[in-house]
DNA sequence: AATACTTTGTGCCATTTAACACAAAGTTTG
DNA sequence: CAAACTTTGTGTTAAATGGCACAAAGTATT
């Protein structure tokens, strides 16, 4: 088996890093071993969805015992590309830019944040952490230089799908999108939305007449 | 039809929100007439679902017409029940907290933070935005005062399903949860999970390997 | 007013996703 | 060491989701 013999399901990648997440906390904890019943109730999933998961890429419990927590973490690290570093460039620096940036939860996992680009001129040259915002027209050069991979999207709607292209054809495979648009991508592109009011506008409908 | 004769899935009312955004849109470009097929090319979907998501609800189109962007849009918000205030308060004023109180989004569309809460003594009586943080002894009263409804997470994992429970026991029914944990919570409570991380490491998945 | 388009709403089929349930393999107990 | 548990991995079934395709109903064109 050189190749994955079935394609694996998106919402199954969707779901591994929550087991990665469980199984670090499992570690911290000292925990060595688990079974797949447990990391259900942890997770509030079926023990069934999980070992199926898993079964997409392997065999790696033991019948009547469960899993070894610190194997299975590497190994889902090592599914997930999550044994290495990662370099993102933001683009966008106003609040929410900003935000992001200084936000540990990246860093602490291994993303790194090592450009900041804003199509706005009178932002280019600011200090913001680290390192100082650039003009979008050096993103081509900075993207290869640092090696980025990633681009993280903060700009204001309208402008959100001519910087994504921008990222795009300067060879940025990964977007994480803050922009309330649906970006119009080729196939071969990842993107990640993270939209807090569409979670809130789809909420309400379950709270609608409670009062 | 005085109860709906089918359960909505949840997938589609998810997705309501994207059409709300997409026809506010239009709107603002004084369109006032659209086929599924063009909402389809606007948002990356095919005509057939949207219709079919739409036809859970009524019908709202005119064969050989379209859609009546403003009627539709109307009809939407009312359904998702976008036509009023939402009321929600924050739990967790650190960066995080900081960075969504000063979020213009959530404002612009009818969401109102109107109290901040923090479980950290230090942090009691700091002024932020236009309120200052109260102390968690004082949700119970503030929730019911202010008439909240949904609670906004931004503590720490550790602290984050002690949290969720004291909201859940204040009578708050949606909750917006920032902090990476699965929150456990009885059925009739709407969760809805911001994590850019999680994000971040299911897109390495497919970026793995490309260098 | 007749013909050629356009577009909705939906029945039906195909695909995807989730759950059940059980043999096989291990562990624990007396 | 045998009997009673526990738990995995997966074949199979069930449920959910998505898309096709077409009649019905409208609009535009000549």
């Amino acid at each position: 088996m050189s190749t994955d013999s079935v394609e694996v399901p998106e919402v199954v990648v969707l779901r591994l890093p929550l087991y990665v997440r469980a199984l670090s906390q499992l570690m911290s904890e000292s925990i060595d071993v688990v079974s797949s019943q447990q990391l259900g109730s942890l997770l509030q999933m079926t023990p069934a969805q999980i070992r199926k998961d898993l079964s997409y890429f392997g065999r790696f419990g033991k019948q009547g015992r469960g899993y070894d927590v610190r194997f299975l973490l590497s190994e889902l690290q090592e599914i997930l590309g999550l044994n290495r570093e990662w370099r993102a460039c933001l683009v966008g620096v106003g609040r929410l830019g900003r935000a992001i940036i200084n936000y540990p939860g990246f860093y602490r996992e291994n993303f790194r944040i090592v450009a900041a680009f804003d199509g706005d001129r009178a932002q280019v040259g600011n200090t913001i952490g680290e390192f100082s915002v650039q003009p979008m027209s050096e993103l081509s050069e900075t993207v290869n230089e640092k090696n980025i991979s990633i681009g993280i999207v903060a700009v204001p709607a309208q402008q959100a799908q001519s910087v994504i292209d921008v990222l795009i054809s300067n060879d940025i495979r990964g977007i994480l999108n803050y922009a309330p648009v649906a970006a119009k991508v080729p196939m071969n592109i990842v993107v990640r939305n993270i939209d807090p009011v569409l979670s809130l506008q789809s909420m309400t409908f379950y709270l609608r007449g409670l009062e």
